[in-house]
DNA sequence: ACTTAGCACTCTCGCCACGAGAGTGCTAAT
DNA sequence: ATTAGCACTCTCGTGGCGAGAGTGCTAAGT
C-alpha cells in the first residue's frame, strides 16, 4: 500500500533516479536546483526526513545527502518506475543482428548475452532453451574415431542432446545405423520409464545404448540448464560500489559457480511477475551471496515445451528502468525466435 | 648466456621466490635472516645492487627492498627455476577425477579448467580439441521440429561439428536419411574443394546441404577454437596487484573478448618450448593488453590430428614453478585422453 | 680482493591537527 | 504549511612531523 504523499513519491523518485546516475548522495539543495521544484530546500529536507524514517532512504553519515535503501529501490521498482520500452531504433538494431545471425541456437545465445551486456553495462547471462519433460523422438549414432561414438538425441520440442561415449570394442558405422534405425521405430515418442520397460527385448549392444538414452531423458527433470552463456563480466568492475575487491569477487563468483547459479535461477523463476520479469534487489534477505547485487531476469520460450532464462547482474544501484525493459524485450525476442523455430 | 656469478644467481632466485610468496619488496636483511646466508647484509646489498644494474631487479622507491623486473622473472623461469613436478598424490587425485568424469569431452574441458583454476589460484582457460585440416567423414541430418534441421558433421580425426539450419519448407526424416546416406557414399574422405567440385551432380536439396558442409569444412582453416572453457576468473581479484580496478578489468577483458584471445593463442603457440609449455611474461613488449599479466600455456593432443590449448592467466608475480608444472601435467593428461580416444 | 661495520641519507607511512565545505535538523518567524 | 536562519556534525584534503625501513657509500678489517 502506498502510504506516501504524492510529493514524497516525487522526491523519492528524484533521489533514486539521481543517485543511480551519479552514485553520489543527493542533497536537498541539489534536488531543488536541478529539478525545478518550486519549494525551498528546507521543505524538501522535511520530506527527506520523513522518507528516511520510513526506511526508504538513509544517509551515509550525518552531513551527507541521502542514498536509497534496498527498501527504497523496491518501492521505486514496484510503484514509481512505470513501464518503459526500449527505444524503437535500438530494438531495430537488435532484431537486425539476430536476423543476420542465421538459425544457429548457440549463436543466438551468445548474441543475446552480448546484447544484454552491452545494453545494461552489467554482467549478462543466458541459458539455452530446454524442455521440462522429455519424450524421445529420434536418435543417431555416429562413429567418430576409435571406439568413440557420438550419440545425438532429439527430443519432442526440438531440444538436442548429445553425448560422447566409448564402447568396449569397435563397432562399424553400418551396425550403428541399424541399431539407430531399429530404436527409432521402437521407442518413438516414449517417456523415460516406457523406454526402460522394453529394454529386455533388445540385443546387448542396444541395451547399452538404451541405458544411456534413459539416463539422458531422466536428466531433464533437474534444472540442468545446459550451457550458460555469460558476457560483460568485466563491466561489474567499473561500478564504484565494487571498489572493494571482496564485494566484486563475490559478484563474479555468483556467475562462475554453477551450483549457486542453478539454485538462484530455479528458486527465483517460480514466482513470476506480471510480464515475467523478476527483480531481485540485494539478496532480499535470504541470499547472502548477492547482498551487494541486484538481478533482473526473465524466462523465455514456450512454457512446458522449451524455455530458458536470461538476465543481468549488476550493483544495487543499477538502472532498473533500462535493464528491465531490455530484459523484457530480449525475453520477448527469444520467445519469438523459439516460437518461429517450433512452428510447422 | 649466464653472465651472473653463482651467488648472484642464488640471491636472485631467493628474492624472486620470496617476492612471489609475500608480494612484499625483499630487503637485504630479510634475506640473510630467513635463508641462513653466512654473509652480512652489506655483502648481499652489493649483489642486489649489481642485479639492479643488470636490470633484473628494481626498487619501488629509494628506501624499499628489491622487486623483480620482468627481465628478472624471465631469467628466473629460463635459468633458475629448474623443472618441478606436481606432487604424486595431487596427480593421483586429478587423474581420479578424470576417471570419474567418463567419456564426455565437454565434461573433460570443464574439469580441466576447474582443476587448473584450483591448482594455480588464477584464471584458467581450455579450448576444445579440433583438427587443423578437415576431411569429411560422415554426415547426419536430423529433423528436430518444424523446419529446423540439425546437421551433424564428423571429420576425420574425430572432431564433431554441428549446425542448426532452417529450410524453406518441411522435409521428412526419411528424405533426410536418404540424402545423408547418399552424401556419405559420395564425398567420403574428401577435402572442402573436392566436395564443392561435385555439387552439380546433385538435387537442389542436396546442393543446399553441400553448400553448408563446404562452409563448415573451410572454417577449420581459421584458428576457430570452438568453445572456450574458463574458470577461476574471480581468482585474479584476490591478487594485490589487481587492486587497481583498471588493471583487473583489463585482465578480465583478455579472457572475455574472443578476438583478443584467438589472436593471443594463435600467435603464441607457434613458437613452442622444449616440452611445449609457453610462458608469456608481462606482454613481452608487444602485447600491451596484458602488460600486468603473465600467461602459461601449452598445446595438447595429437599434432595435425586433434589439438587444443590450455593455460592459466595471473599476475606477473605468479608461482611459475607450480603453474608451469600444473599446465605441463594437464597438457599431458589431456593428450593421453585424446590419444586413448583415438586409438583403435 | 673480498667482506663488513658504521653511518648519513632518503623515502614511505601512519598520525594528528586544522580548516574549509557540505548538508543536516531544529526553531522561530511568515 | 513553508521557509529563513543558524548551530552543529561529519568528511575530506592538506601539511607537518616523527618513526622506521632500507639503502649506498666509505673506510676499516681479514
Amino acid at each position: 500500500m502506498s502510504n506516501l504523499t504524492e510529493r514524497q513519491r516525487l522526491v523519492l523518485a528524484l533521489v533514486i533516479r539521481d543517485y543511480i546516475e551519479t552514485a553520489q548522495p543527493v542533497s536537498s539543495l541539489h534536488l531543488v536546483d536541478h529539478y525545478g521544484l518550486d519549494k525551498s530546500p528546507a521543505t524538501v529536507r522535511n520530506e527527506l526526513l520523513a522518507l528516511t524514517e520510513l526506511g526508504y532512504l538513509r544517509q551515509p553519515h550525518t552531513s551527507a545527502g541521502r542514498v536509497p535503501t534496498e527498501e527504497g529501490y523496491r518501492y521505486f521498482v514496484r510503484q514509481l518506475m512505470g513501464q518503459t520500452e526500449l527505444p524503437a531504433n535500438t530494438q531495430r538494431t537488435i532484431v537486425h543482428q539476430f536476423f543476420q545471425a542465421g538459425q544457429d541456437v548457440n549463436h543466438w545465445m551468445r548474441l543475446a548475452a552480448s546484447v544484454l551486456a552491452q545494453q545494461s553495462q552489467a554482467a549478462a547471462l543466458v541459458t539455452a532453451p530446454h524442455s521440462d519433460r522429455s519424450f524421445f523422438k529420434h536418435i543417431e549414432l555416429i562413429s567418430t574415431i576409435g571406439r568413440q561414438v557420438l550419440m545425438v538425441l532429439v527430443l519432442e520440442g526440438g531440444e538436442v542432446r548429445q553425448q560422447m561415449l566409448a564402447l568396449a570394442e569397435p563397432v562399424s558405422q553400418e551396425q550403428f545405423s541399424a541399431v539407430a534405425h531399429n530404436l527409432n521405430q521402437l521407442i518413438q515418442g516414449m517417456h523415460a520409464d516406457q523406454v526402460a520397460a522394453i529394454a529386455d527385448q533388445l540385443t546387448t549392444l542396444e541395451q547399452d545404448i538404451v541405458k544411456l538414452v534413459v539416463e539422458e531423458l531422466h536428466r531433464s527433470g533437474d534444472i540442468r540448464m545446459g550451457e550458460v552463456f555469460r558476457d560483460g563480466l568485466s563491466h561489474v568492475l567499473l561500478e564504484p560500489e565494487f571498489g572493494e575487491m571482496e564485494t566484486a569477487r563475490r559478484a563474479l563468483r555468483i556467475l562462475e559457480e554453477r551450483p549457486l547459479l542453478e539454485d538462484l535461477l530455479s528458486r527465483t523463476v517460480l514466482s513470476s511477475d506480471a510480464d515475467g520479469v523478476q527483480v531481485l534487489i540485494g539478496g532480499e534477505g535470504t541470499w547472502e551471496e548477492l547482498s551487494d547485487c541486484s538481478i533482473v531476469l526473465a524466462r523465455y520460450g514456450v512454457p512446458g515445451i522449451a524455455t530458458g532464462t536470461l538476465g543481468v547482474l549488476g550493483p544495487i544501484r543499477m538502472s532498473y528502468g533500462r535493464n528491465i525493459s531490455t530484459v523484457r524485450f530480449m525475453a520477448g525476442l527469444l520467445s519469438d525466435l523459439v516460437n518461429e523455430m517450433l512452428e510447422k
